[in-house]
DNA sequence: AAGTTATTCAATTATTCATTTGAATGTTCC
DNA sequence: GGAACATTCAAATGAATAATTGAATAACTT
């Protein structure tokens, strides 16, 4: 990365900014980093979840790490990776921004798989946080246990997708309620809010997700189920 | 790009997400980008400025069509490149947050070459504003004519940096100066305010530089010197 | 100390990318 | 129409990157 020393300050600067954009420009390491955006992991973990061997896993995260995107801690034979900054979330976030702005086949696809949109209109974290404290609302987080155990919104019930429909005896008919998951790509919540639906529940998603709601500063509960 | 339409949304999403970070991970292509945020630009223009032959500057500004981050307008025989939008600012504004905060090479050149801080604080843009409105400062343009010419802090005076010192007599000994360039890390202004210091004038930089400034919403004034 | 497990390293192969060169478009000017 | 110019294209080169494999570390367990 460093190795012309005979640059100008600037020249230098940019080509520490390319090593960043780079690192960034990899389909399974933005999937890394949307994993890690909920918590930290281990790389077994991650790999697991991406759908990576744990070596290209590996490779991938060193290669993360080296650009200072994320950092490491070593717990006995496990080494957990996480974010290093909250900045991290910002810059994948403004280049989703570009993204759905200039590049017509992403704009598609969010319309088309997301947001239907004019239909499920989704809950801003301000209305949620305000309906929490009022107790006018029931959150239902539908991500896997572990990310749940990582970080939750207060109160939030834990029921993954796939269990969803087993388990709606836990839910009032009577109340709203309020499902969110990953982040903005992320189709859980969405298709939590259409079987709810389907079912004669009231059900709303909440704007993007988990990562998003702890970025914007709202209050997060850790710990188990 | 989106060749294989057998993959999941998310997927799909991912991968036009990870081609904007690859196509911003070229350290010639952050460049140019900059160039384009002071305004709309010809190739040759471009590659001139960038130290690019010219057939390799239009490869790599067609790389950033492609990628949705530039745009382009034909006029007679020049074929104008623009940014796509002004989040193409704010995704390169917050890879410089991350690399500045994460990176300790980058944070080592920004301590050494740029905010020599303590000693030169930069004015923030609003105080700028106000005090444009007062009229109690000078605002001093160190851009080259042409940069100055597609849009300027309004009341500025133009002198490019190599020709400050022979018209010093422009300037106001009894009033404060405010310099600025291209944007954060232009040299322009830094050395531009050590030396009318060296001088005996009392001057300070403006935070970032004119895009920035712009992308603020603060007032432009376009057209000649 | 030997075995187990999590992670990384090193070496290999296939692929993609950056740059240069010279030719090809498309536009203006005469 | 033909010369002059700005830009792009096509092809070729060398360099960098991604994924896989099997071996190497490093920590825990017994």
């Amino acid at each position: 990365m460093t190795k012309m020393s005979s640059q100008s300050p600037k020249q230098t600067l940019f080509a520490e900014f390319a090593a960043i954009a780079k690192t960034l420009g990899h389909a399974h390491r933005l999937e890394l980093l949307e994993q890690l955006a909920q918590g930290e992991r281990s790389v077994e973990t991650l790999a697991d979840r991406t759908g990576l061997t744990v070596a290209n896993a590996s490779q991938h995260l060193q290669h993360l790490r080296r650009a200072g995107l994320v950092a490491t801690r070593r717990e006995g034979k496990f080494i957990h990776y996480r974010l290093a900054d909250e900045t991290v979330l910002d810059v994948l976030a403004t280049i989703r921004q570009v993204a759905e702005r200039n590049v017509a086949a992403v704009d598609r696809v969010v319309r088309s798989y997301f947001h239907a949109r004019d239909d499920l209109e989704a809950v801003s974290r301000k209305e949620l946080r305000r309906r929490l404290r009022e107790g006018s609302v029931a959150v239902l987080d539908v991500r896997p246990e572990d990310e749940f155990a990582l970080g939750h919104v207060p109160g939030a019930l834990n029921i993954p997708l796939r269990a969803l429909e087993a388990r709606l005896a836990q839910l009032d008919p009577a109340q709203e309620i309020v499902a969110y998951c990953r982040g903005p790509y992320c189709v859980l919540s969405y298709e939590a809010v259409a079987a709810l639906r389907a079912k004669g529940f009231k059900a709303r998603r909440l704007e993007d997700g988990l990562p998003e709601w702890r970025a914007a500063g709202m209050p997060i509960v850790v710990g188990g189920a």
